[in-house]
DNA sequence: ACCCTTGTTGAATGACCGTACAGTAAAGGC
DNA sequence: GCCTTTACTGTACGGTCATTCAACAAGGGT
């Protein structure tokens, strides 16, 4: 019988991704060494170095790979209900949780000192704001409005990631109904 | 000649927060460590245990002391002015640079995973709450508006929040009069 | 059936971690 | 000037950390 199994070097990094991803999401950045992420794995402790050269690689692609699975993706809708969508999206269970934030929060803890995670950051971002900053900007239009679409996307942006923040901490204190209703009240004047 | 000297435990107390401040600011929470700390400060590694009980009693007392020096006291205003102190002094140079938010950030990520420090952090953001529900119910009164003081308030925060983060994770994109007037244009239509 | 690529193992290394604790000495009270 | 209090020192301890690296073996290609 086989004493391991070899798997694609692309299956086995999706693998140690997600259980980093599980183990920031429950305990933070205490949780995200060798020892903890190759125990929950199954693998031994020399694998994360051969498949992502080193912790901070790793992390990295933990980063890109929460961007990926909780950023809707807004292009294949039309337009008018990106907006609407990118609302629904992000305070769905599935991303405005407490533990998948608690991972968002770890992260961030960690872009202003990590350099490849800081990399990593400046280009998931700048996509990410280009489709907010286009999706404003063609709503914009269809109803006939004139904004600085770059400016409302980066302060929407920014208040979704400050309500995702608070219920990270402080779940109770704002409830997805409440950000979601949030972000509408800020949008409504440049749009409605 | 004194081999060390012996101040008063405030004064000590004082020094080692500033000093683990500053490391965080500095390098984030991979400088909060008692070897680090007791070095900057000068001092032997027995004395964090001696004055806070651990290191995570540490922590909860830096947060604390950064929430007293960042946030602005509204309670010595009048009550019209207090929002737009608010505002001002969220973006102050002060406050509104890479290293003191850093601190922040490194702070937040460690709040879900460290009970003294989100014990510490549900005191001060509630008195925070408070403070910012009432100065924006004020203002509203004097002008003549119904709003939810409370819900808009926590908006606000978020908001500021948000603005901070994406300031410390890249500051060129989001200089302080862009989230001043990102304020302002959030709460003109509950309140002009 | 063999070989070769490469995914995988696991021990070794050296540095650093927080905490415990027994002893030292500074400074205020008398 | 002594005495009491307690701020302070500094070593010791048991763990844990990321990284290195030489050896191993799984499985596809031939």
């Amino acid at each position: 019988m086989a004493r391991f199994t070899r798997l694609s070097s692309e299956d086995r990094r999706a693998q140690l991704m997600d259980v980093a991803l599980a183990g920031l999401a429950k305990g933070g950045i205490q949780e995200f060494t060798v020892d903890r992420i190759c125990a929950a794995a199954g693998v031994s402790r020399g694998l994360i170095l051969h498949h992502f050269g080193s912790m901070a690689g790793l992390l990295a692609a933990v980063y890109a790979r929460l961007y990926r699975d909780t950023t809707p993706d807004l292009t294949a809708l039309r337009p008018e209900t990106r907006i609407a969508a990118l609302i629904e999206g992000s305070f769905a269970p599935k991303v405005f949780n407490r533990e998948t934030l608690n991972a968002w929060v770890a992260l961030w803890g960690q872009i202003a000192n990590t350099p490849a995670l800081r990399d990593e950051h400046r280009r998931q971002y700048q996509s990410y704001l280009a489709q907010v900053t286009e999706a404003i900007g063609a709503l914009a239009t269809a109803r006939g409005r004139r904004v600085d679409a770059a400016a409302v996307a980066r302060s929407l942006i920014c208040l979704i990631d400050g309500l995702c923040l608070q219920h990270c901490l402080d779940p109770e204190a704002m409830p997805a109904e409440a950000a979601k209703e949030a972000c509408r009240a800020f949008l409504a004047p440049h749009l409605d």
